[in-house]
RNA sequence: GGCCCCGUCGUCUAGCGGUCUAGGACACCGGCCUUUCACGCCGGCGACACGGGUUCGAUUCCCGUCGGGGUCACCA
C-alpha cells in the first residue's frame, strides 16, 4: 500500500483557531501515526477575503503546535491553469454545460421548493440549450439522477445520499473561475491526497466531489469528516491559538486538550504529542461534537507544566517576566531555580511569571499586598522577624536545611510556632500571603535579598 | 423547512447485549498532608433524553418523539 498522504486546507480569511487547529492536528497525528505525509495547501481562490497576513498567522500557529509540514505549501492561486484546464477537458467530453439562469430566477426556484418542502436541486433546465452568446452564463457539472453515492467514512461511518439529491453544481463562475468543489478535487488529486480529513460541514460536499471525481476519472480518496467543536462562547470558539500562546499555554497542552476533544485512549489524559502520534487512531474519533471547558485546558496545562523541566520552564517563562516590566537574562541561574518553586502551583506561563516576579526585582521595590500586610505585618510579627533576622545573619549557610534550622532555633528560643513567623516573612520577602515553601524561596532568593526585604518589613533600619 | 449527523454525570469521555448497584477526568463539596498557596492522597455529589419494540436480558440493536449540530452560494 502506498504510503498516505493527508492535508490541511486552510482558507487564509482569519485566525487559526481551535477548531481548525484540530483538523490540522489530526490530519497531522494521522500522517506521523501511519508513517505518512502531512501537506498544507492555502486556498486562497477567494481573492477578496484572502490576505498573506493571514496566511503567516495560520502557517505561525501550525509551527508553534510543532505541526511540521512535510511538503512547501501549495498555494490554490498559483494552480487556476491547472483548473482550467480540467474545465477545458469537461467541456471537450460535454460532461459541463452552460446555465443562463439568472441569480433572480435561481431565487424563485429556491423559494418555490422551500414553500413546497422539498430540497431544492436545480433541474438541469438549460442542459441542452442552444447557445446564447450574448448571455453570461456559468458551468454546472451534469450528475446523473440515478442510483445512489455511497461514503465510507472512517468517521462518520457509511453516508448514503440518493444521486437524485445531488444537484448539477456550478464549477465555473461567470468569468471563467473555478469555483471550490472543483478545485479542491483537482487540487486533492494532483497533490496525490489519499486521505481527505476535515471538518464535517464539508460532509454535504462530499457526494458532489466524488460525482467530480469520477467525471474527471481520478481515484477517489478515502474521507473522514470530523465532528465540530461547539463553543460555550463564540469569544471562546473563535479565539486564535496566538491568543492561547499569549495566555501562557503551552503548544503541547493545546494539542493534548483539542485532541482529547471528541478522541479519547481509555481513561488516559494527560498525552505528550509523541504519545498523541504513537497512540492516535482514526477509528476512536467520536461522532458527537464537543464543547470547550477552559477549566480543563487549564488544568491540562498545569499538567504539562508540571511535567517540563527546569531549563524549558526557564526559557519559556523569561518573555512573559520581561514583558510584565521584569528583565532577567534568560541564562541567570536563580530563572530555573525560581521556577522550580512555582511549577507545581501555576495553569499558565503567565501565572508562572507573576507568581517568581518578586524574586527579580529590587529589594526597595516590593509591595506588599494590603491585605497580607494588615494581617500578618503586625507590631508582634515585627518584633519576630527581627529575631528571626538575627538568626539567619548568624547561619553557617545558605541551604533550604540551614535556614530551616536557624527558623526553627529562633521559633524555640522565642518560644513561638513556626506558623508565627512564617506568613509574616512570607509577607516580607514577597509582599503576598501565598507563594512557595518558605526555606526553597529563601534560598533562591538569596542571603542579601532576604535580610534586606526583613529588615525593611520590620522596620528595623 | 428538505436532506444528513449526533444524544452516557454541568463539561470531556469509558462502555462496542449480560462483567453496570454505569468506570475515569475537569469543576464542585468534605477530609488528610501542611509555614501559606499549590501538589498529592482519601471520600462525596452527579448521567444512560423520552416512548415503543427485538431479546431470557438492553446504556449497548430497531422505530418514533424530543433536543442539539451541519448543510442547502457564481464562499471556502
Amino acid at each position: 500500500m502506498s504510503k498516505i498522504r493527508v492535508r490541511f486546507a486552510p482558507s487564509p480569511t482569519g485566525v487559526l483557531h481551535l477548531g481548525g487547529a484540530r483538523t490540522a492536528l489530526f490530519n497531522w497525528l494521522f500522517a506521523k501515526h501511519t508513517g505518512g505525509e502531512f501537506l498544507l495547501r492555502v486556498e486562497d481562490t477567494d481573492s477578496k477575503r484572502s490576505t498573506e497576513e493571514s496566511t503567516r498567522a495560520i502557517l505561525d500557529a501550525l509551527q508553534w503546535l510543532g505541526m511540521k509540514w512535510d511538503e512547501e505549501p501549495i498555494y490554490q492561486s498559483a494552480r487556476i491553469e491547472e483548473h482550467k484546464a480540467s474545465l477545458r477537458r469537461l467541456i471537450d467530453e460535454g460532461k459541463v454545460y452552460k446555465c443562463y439562469c439568472t441569480p433572480e430566477e435561481r431565487q424563485v426556484m429556491r423559494d418555490e421548493a422551500k414553500s413546497a418542502g422539498r430540497t431544492f436541486i436545480y433541474d438541469g433546465r438549460c442542459d441542452g440549450k442552444p447557445d446564447e452568446p450574448d448571455k453570461p452564463f456559468v458551468w454546472r457539472f451534469r450528475i446523473s439522477k440515478e442510483g445512489e453515492t455511497v461514503v465510507e467514512d472512517l468517521v462518520q461511518g457509511r453516508v448514503v445520499t440518493p444521486n437524485y439529491e445531488i444537484e448539477d453544481l456550478v464549477i465555473a463562475r461567470s468569468d471563467g473561475t473555478p469555483l471550490y468543489n472543483f478545485v479542491v478535487v483537482i487540487d486533492d488529486a494532483s497533490m496525490g491526497i489519499t486521505h481527505v480529513v476535515r471538518g464535517k460541514d464539508h460532509l454535504t460536499n462530499t457526494p458532489k466531489q466524488i460525482a467530480i471525481y469520477n467525471g474527471l476519472g481520478l481515484p477517489i480518496p478515502r474521507f473522514a469528516h470530523l465532528p465540530l467543536i461547539l463553543g460555550l462562547s463564540k469569544r471562546l470558539r473563535s479565539a486564535g491559538i496566538e491568543s492561547y500562546r499569549e495566555q501562557g499555554y503551552l503548544p503541547g497542552a493545546v494539542n493534548n486538550y483539542i485532541a482529547r476533544l471528541g478522541w479519547s485512549h481509555g481513561d488516559q489524559e494527560i498525552f505528550s504529542d509523541a504519545e498523541l502520534v504513537d497512540k492516535f487512531d482514526l477509528a476512536d474519533v467520536n461522532r458527537s461534537e464537543g464543547a470547550l471547558n477552559v477549566e480543563k485546558m487549564e488544568w491540562i496545562n498545569q499538567q504539562h507544566l508540571m511535567a517540563s523541566s527546569l531549563e524549558d520552564l526557564a526559557v519559556m517563562v523569561a518573555p512573559f517576566l520581561s514583558s510584565d516590566g521584569v528583565e532577567v537574562d534568560a541564562a541567570d541561574p536563580r530563572l530555573p531555580a525560581a521556577c522550580e518553586t512555582v511549577q507545581l502551583r501555576s495553569k499558565t506561563l503567565v501565572e508562572m511569571a507573576a507568581k517568581m516576579k518578586f524574586y527579580f526585582i529590587e529589594d526597595e521595590s516590593i509591595v506588599y499586598d494590603e491585605k497580607a500586610a494588615g494581617k500578618f505585618l503586625t507590631e508582634e510579627s515585627r518584633a519576630h522577624i527581627n529575631g528571626m533576622t538575627t538568626a539567619l545573619e548568624a547561619s553557617p549557610d545558605w541551604t533550604a536545611q540551614a535556614i530551616e534550622d536557624a527558623v526553627n532555633g529562633f521559633c524555640e528560643s522565642a518560644d513561638i510556632k513556626l506558623k508565627h513567623v512564617a506568613q509574616p516573612s512570607r509577607v516580607a520577602l514577597t509582599g503576598e500571603a501565598t507563594g512557595p515553601g518558605l526555606f526553597e524561596m529563601m534560598v533562591v532568593l538569596g542571603r542579601a535579598s532576604v535580610l534586606d526585604r526583613l529588615r525593611r518589613a520590620s522596620g528595623g533600619e
